[in-house]
DNA sequence: AAATAATAGTTGCAATGACATCCTATCTTA
DNA sequence: TAAGATAGGATGTCATTGCAACTATTATTT
């Protein structure tokens, strides 16, 4: 009832790392529903479309993400109609990914939408402390990464 | 330090925040099983800690959670026993929440296990450093958290 | 050459979290 | 006072994501 404040007494950064994560996500399902890209699609879309024929465990490591979250995102985007799988002939085991018509048409209006969104995200700070806040957001990503990959390793 | 092969070629924050946020869930599940807290849960703990009594909408206002994720959340600590549910005898809508016995003595464990992982996602990071990131997530929270506002209003 | 190990990908399950909808209690107003 | 509006909360459904376990293919070892 005493919402004194709107925003929440946190000083923590993994508080807000939380909520803005919550909110991107908010925002971006919103912009690509008419493309049918959900949220937890469009990031493998445009790594695709940078490097073309890359395989899903590539894909996975360099985005960070769970190989079997990879494979259901590909699967959806796959049944889109957005990407093309073909197995590697030189191995088998390799899915090479690949963008397909309608996928090259699709990813500069997604490119557009997530412009937009990191544009409003950034009001009220110049270049400076933009480019400031990637930095330390990359060390940060350093270190949590470092301490999971340690978990790992102790199973 | 600059790892290619490791770090994901991603210059936009909201890359960073998706897996810094990911990799968080995966630290703080692990680090809060002992007590059987899951990564959904710890906020809503430590912020009824600091305000018994609260009701769950002003949980979600302040921690800007829908809810309806406030009130499974709720639920769940309940069922573990680290919070009690008591109705406003002046206004019956209204759920008060408290700390049960239990629940007042996992929260200085938990709050360890919090530290223990900010402390090692800042190496390298000094305080001025630290204190800047935490303010310009604030702003960008603040400005995607708008947005969401905005675009509510809409429909 | 056969057995074993390692690797890429898939499937099933569970947790997190948002949205739509409904129920119930309280407040407004006619 | 009765009817409707409002607000807190609960439930069902869906998308995202990670883990365990599995299949299939390739590499290694004996």
């Amino acid at each position: 009832m005493n919402n004194e404040t709107i925003m929440p007494s946190c000083e923590s950064p993994g508080r807000y790392i939380s909520a803005i994560y919550r909110h991107l996500q908010i925002l971006i399902t919103a912009q690509l529903q008419p493309y049918r890209i959900g949220s937890g699609q469009y990031i493998f879309l445009m790594t695709i479309a940078k490097k073309e024929g890359i395989s899903q465990k590539a894909l996975s490591e360099e985005l960070l993400i769970d190989k079997t979250t990879t494979a259901k995102a590909i699967r959806k985007l796959e049944a889109e109609g957005y990407v093309r799988r073909e197995t590697d002939p030189t191995d088998n085991r390799y899915n090479l990914l690949y963008l397909t018509q309608s996928g090259r048409a699709v990813v500069p209006k997604v490119q557009a939408a997530l412009n937009d969104i990191s544009r409003k995200s950034r009001v009220g700070m110049d270049d400076e402390e933009y480019e400031l806040m990637l930095a330390l957001l990359k060390k940060m990503l350093c270190n949590v990464s470092e301490q999971v990959r340690r978990r790992e390793k102790e199973l």
